[in-house]
DNA sequence: TGAATTTATATCGTACACGATTAAATCGTT
DNA sequence: AACGATTTAATCGTGTACGATATAAATTCA
C-alpha cells in the first residue's frame, strides 16, 4: 500500500465524511440556499431576507430581539440584513418609545404587498424538491428535535 | 381583529416558518457549527476547514477539484479556505506538472499529525447530541437524499 | 439617589458561500 | 499547426454568521 497516499479505509470510520450527519447537514442547507436562490433573485431577496419576511408577515411589528429568537440569530447578523430590508423600502425601523434600548421592526406597504408575490414561493420549492409530503413533514419534525 | 399588527392566521399556512423545512435545515446547520466551535478551537480550525481536513484525511492528494466535489464547494469557497490551512501549515498546495490547470493540494506532516487530535471531535459532539445512533443514521441518509 | 448590573442593539474583524468574471492550460477538429 | 471550445483555479463583490466588544438605556439595590 502506497505510503504517500492515504486510502479510504486508512481513516477511522468516525472520521469518515460520509458518516457524518453534521456534514449532511451543512451540505443540504447550502444546497437548499442555492435552489430558493433563482426564486428570491425575482423578489429582490436573499434567503435569510425571505425569513426575516417571513417572520414579519406572521406577526408585525416585532423588536429586533424577537426576530432574533424567531431566527435563532443574534444582533450582529440581523441589524446588517435588516438595514438592506430597510433600505429596499420593504420594512422601518425604530427605536421603541417605551423602552428606548429596543429598536422596533414593521413592515412598509412595500413590504406587505411582498407577501402576495412570495405566495407561491413553497410551492415552486416543493416541486422542485420532488418529496413526499409527509417524509417532508417527519424530517422538518427531526431537524427540530436536533436544534432542540 | 387590529388593522395594524398581522395575527398569526393571517399569515397563509405555507408561509408559516414553523411549517418550512428549509428553515429548520437552516437552523440546525447555524446550530451544529456553534456545537462545534469550541471542539474545533482547540484544533484551530473552522467547520469549513475540519471537513476540507476529513476530506483530505480520507484522501490525498487531491486537486482542489476533487475536494470541491465531495464538499460540494466551488473554488471561489475553496481557494481562500486553503489558502488559510496553508498559512496554518496544515496542508501544501502546487500545480500539478501534468497538468497545469490543477492545483494539487496536500498534506504536511502538520496536517497528518492534526488527525490524531481530532480523532474524538466527533465522540464529543455525538454527546452533546444525545441522540441514538440509529436515528442519527437515519437522518443523515434523508438529507443526503435531499442533497441528491 | 446613584453606582453597579443587566439588557437591547450596534460595531468590528474573521471566515465562509456563491454568482460572475478572468486567465491560463488543454483538447478537438479541422 | 491553428484556433475556438472547454476545463480548472483564482479573483471580485455582495451578503451572511458569529464571537468580542462597545454603547446606551433601563433596572437593581445598597
Amino acid at each position: 500500500m502506497s505510503q504517500k497516499t492515504a486510502a479510504p479505509s486508512d481513516s477511522p470510520e468516525v472520521l469518515r465524511l460520509d458518516n457524518q450527519l453534521c456534514f449532511a447537514l451543512y451540505g443540504a442547507a447550502n444546497r437548499m440556499t442555492r435552489l430558493y436562490r433563482p426564486l428570491l433573485d425575482a423578489l429582490g431577496l436573499t434567503y435569510p431576507q425571505y425569513l426575516a419576511m417571513l417572520v414579519l408577515w406572521e406577526q408585525s411589528p416585532r423588536t429586533v430581539g424577537a426576530l432574533g429568537d424567531a431566527l435563532d440569530l443574534d444582533s450582529s447578523t440581523l441589524t446588517p440584513l435588516l438595514k438592506r430590508l430597510e433600505a429596499g423600502g420593504l420594512i422601518a425601523r425604530r427605536r421603541d418609545p417605551e423602552d428606548e434600548r429596543r429598536v422596533i421592526v414593521d413592515l412598509t406597504d412595500k413590504g406587505r404587498a411582498l407577501r402576495d408575490r412570495a405566495i407561491d414561493v413553497p410551492e415552486k420549492l416543493f416541486c422542485a424538491l420532488d418529496m413526499p409530503l409527509d417524509a417532508m413533514a417527519a424530517l422538518r419534525e427531526r431537524l427540530k428535535a436536533v436544534a432542540r
